[in-house]
DNA sequence: TATCTTTCAGCTGCATTTCAGCTTGAAAAT
DNA sequence: ATTTTCAAGCTGAAATGCAGCTGAAAGATA
């Protein structure tokens, strides 16, 4: 599960980033307006959390953009201003949630749960086809035949799946699984489709992993 | 789109429903927790909006129960309490919101838009006659049938669609496509185009692509 | 140890390019 | 009007090159 944290006081940017990796989350953090844009706009973080003061663009700002560019991450506002007007400008901005400076960890954590929870990503698996994907134990289920993935392996199933019909970029992927900043290459991704799909056919499963060159991959179901 | 509301201050219920159905929302009232869970459970609502306080089964147990049914309506829950303790209650029972009362008209609105635009699906699409290309998948869709498009031949159609009926000279749409500065010819876009017109074709679009000579290329819609 | 991840070089096939011959549109000549 | 002419545009088929695949081996992790 991955976050995003827009959040110009490092400070405090460094606090929610300790407490949410405790939690077992992956954190990220980006301390402007603008690199929060960028980041988010990826598509590969299941929440934002946005604070709305920030010098350059403003949180407002930052969802609006977001919004704009369909992309569709849950959005948790954070500020220290508690009016009413700011409340429904952050709303119609594209906010899910508004949560008020400062906060109590445990409600923070709840409205993260209930933000994850309605995108659907904490049931503990994904079905597709005749195939599933056990979300607990990190395994692929086809019938009575199922296989393990390593952790990387597992980590890319879930995005492709959690991503329907979408087409994922190589580099989009590898910013995903290995990191914004790593240095991981595109080759990488490739080898652990080549795993992916041999473990698929291996259980018999109905579901295939389409590449469309120079534009990445998705999903497919095989009907008969 | 469907709300039901459950409150048992009639008064407030009915304020509410007048309220939403000036919206255009369809909107039903239950005025007991037992009543409410019961029709929540039918699964044909857009939202739920869910007093706390009420006789018999309190707002909390019925949030719980609804989602111990698998039922994952979005629910906006309301209450006169405003503690932080309350707060957490109501996210943890499966709450998505927590509105204070007496809470104003239009931060109620902004809720439940909130509530619902996360709930419709994220489309990313380009729309001209019976034809939509989906740009996240890189298709082009008519009614039930569709193609997957090429890195290129998506260029070349987003490039179009997106221009309207200006029209685009071959030299435009190479720069675009290819790059500034890339030693690629005019006739590649011939080609292109040709591809694009047969999977136009293929699939029953009403767009078509017309030249004009000397001048380019721009999107026609065929009305009968 | 065993398992997971990275590296890499050679291979393959498909998107892209190339090209020659064909069609079309419109202006010029009759 | 009709025909001629020619450049612009179209297209099928073949050639090309590189994006993506893969097997094997090395390196990390536990």
């Amino acid at each position: 599960m991955k976050i995003l944290i827009i959040e110009d006081e490092k400070l405090l940017a460094d606090s929610i980033h300790t407490l949410l990796t405790k939690k077992g989350f992956e954190v990220e953090a980006a301390y402007d307006g603008e690199t929060g844009e960028e980041y988010a706009e990826l598509g590969i973080y299941d929440l934002l959390i946005l604070d709305v003061m920030m010098p350059g663009m403003n949180g407002y700002e930052v969802a609006k953009k977001v919004r704009a560019k369909k992309c569709g991450t849950p959005i948790l506002m954070l500020t220290a201003k508690s009016d009413l007007e700011d409340r429904i400008t952050g709303l119609n901005a594209g906010a899910d949630y508004y949560l008020t400076k400062p906060f109590d960890t445990r409600e923070l954590l709840a409205c993260i749960n209930a933000l994850l929870r309605r995108q659907g990503t904490q049931v503990n698996e994904v079905v597709l086809g005749n195939t599933s994907l056990d979300l607990s134990s990190g395994t692929l289920v086809c019938g009575a035949n199922s296989v393990r993935l390593s952790a990387k392996e597992f980590d890319i199933m879930r995005f492709l799946l959690q991503s329907g019909n979408r087409n994922l970029s190589k580099e989009v992927i590898l910013a995903r699984v290995w990191g914004y900043d790593s240095d991981a290459v595109e080759n990488h991704v490739e080898v652990y489709v080549g795993f992916l799909r041999r473990k698929l056919s291996s259980i018999g499963s109905n579901i295939r992993i389409e590449t469309i060159r120079r534009m990445g991959y998705h999903l497919e179901v095989d009907e008969p």
